[in-house]
DNA sequence: GAACGTCGTTCTCCATATGAGAACAATTGG
DNA sequence: CCAATTGTTCTCATATGGAGAACGACGTTC
């Protein structure tokens, strides 16, 4: 029973380590317990673990758990985000003045489309995404980007059946199987209320200089103002966001 | 005999992920492996559990293993590091100018003192320290300073016997202790020749606003610029310095 | 101030996940 | 073409991780 595993323990890890880097705050024992779903005890052995590497500390008199200074040096060492975020943010906040919409820029992991930046729409009522979340392959137009233009592999990691997030995401792997096609040949995807009812999403690849796919730039808007057939305008804006980054990658 | 525990494999699995992290290059599963100390295969599935949480990524070409963009995110979202070294790096920069010495940047974790950052020495023959390293409690001046002005546990995290890096290493649990006395009352550590023959180092506490000690500087030079009686121009320089920081946290 | 609720921490114990080692597959270089 | 590297997968005995309960330390409430 131990055919293509990974190591559970790890997994628990990376699972707590993940949940205090996301957290908007420090966070304690039983509040991860919670929310990673084990034992309470369980949990602050990881801990103790993750502090023993310096990954997070205890803070000494509120006794929560935050991250250390290990992550943060580690982050400096990532190669790609770097690069990406310093290379993209500029060019996105103009693409975000311009349409109003929110702007998200997002890599692609085995399973998901990983959030490393985000702008917010500046509409009164706005409209964002969470740098660190992770949307899923079928039902996010950053997601079928990188079904479209991502490595092939990708597509054989969908979990099968397709979960239905909302009365609109496309369940029928045939029917995303062509979507998917159209996607690569128009260049670009659109998601309209696949992830969320009365929220849509335009979004295209952004490539490397060797030609190989690593993130995508998504526009997300509701459908007022980001309709299912996005505005010529919006798609040349988009389009050309996602080409100067290219090109300065 | 569970007693007092960490886990295990949470721990191998930290342990591989610093290896990747603090590596020069991408790394390959059999070298990790030897400086991890574990076997081939079971760095493999520790790879798998890392790569499905995005912590790492593979070079499809070269099968090599590298962070990845979520590390990178963590890695914005810890709150120390930024700060202390956005403040601290300007003007240990200036330090490192005027004395021509290598300048040290670290925090404490509860067992060593962590490489933050490091400014090289601008000497023909230079002298630096790599961020990520973990100096002994007992054998550095950075460790020495966090022994006298941190936490009273980290004492009792000393590992005994103390380990005798180099002849001149002290080794004698008495002997450190009235070092680490004589250090509370000057405000200051040095190392001669503790954690390297023919190189000493000198280095000061960093308070943060609510005067708990958050980190130290460190100076590191060869015996021929950096001899174990400081000349008071270079303690005046450190003193002022580790001083401006902790003003400005 | 006593009884309560809640927190972080520690303990015991058993099903089981883990890591050693060997074998396999896939490259690479001589 | 063989030899010597890689990265990957497999099997199996045993160490180990997680459930659950109990503990000690706070803070709150009556």
């Amino acid at each position: 029973m131990d055919v293509i595993s990974s190591v559970r323990a790890a997994d628990t890890c990376l699972r707590i380590l993940q949940q205090i880097a996301f957290a908007e705050q420090p966070q304690g024992v039983t509040q991860i317990a919670g929310k990673v779903g084990i034992a309470k005890g369980a949990v602050h052995k990881h801990l103790r673990t993750l502090i023993d590497h310096g990954m997070i500390v205890q803070d000494p008199t509120t006794s929560l758990y935050r991250l250390g200074p290990k992550i943060w040096l580690m982050g400096q060492k990532a190669p790609d985000g770097q690069m990406l975020s310093e290379i993209a943010l500029p060019l996105m906040q103009a693409v975000r003045d311009d349409l109003g919409l929110a702007v998200v820029l997002s890599v692609p992991t085995p399973k998901s489309a990983f959030v490393l930046a985000t702008l917010r729409s500046n509409q009164p009522i706005d409209i964002g995404v969470r740098p660190g979340s992770e949307l899923q392959l079928h039902s996010s137009a950053q997601g079928k980007v990188f079904l479209a233009f991502g490595p092939a592999d990708l597509w054989n990691q969908l979990q099968t059946p397709l979960e239905a997030v909302t009365p609109r995401t496309t369940t029928d792997v045939e029917t995303l199987r062509r979507d998917i096609d159209r996607i690569r040949q128009a260049g670009y995807a659109v998601a309209p209320e696949e992830s969320l009812l009365g929220i849509n999403a335009l979004a295209a690849p952004i490539f490397s200089a060797t030609g190989a796919m690593v993130g995508s730039i998504g526009l997300i808007g509701s459908i007022q103002h980001l309709s299912a057939d996005a505005t010529p305008h919006q798609l040349k804006v988009l389009l050309d966001l996602t080409e100067a980054i290219s090109h300065r990658i």
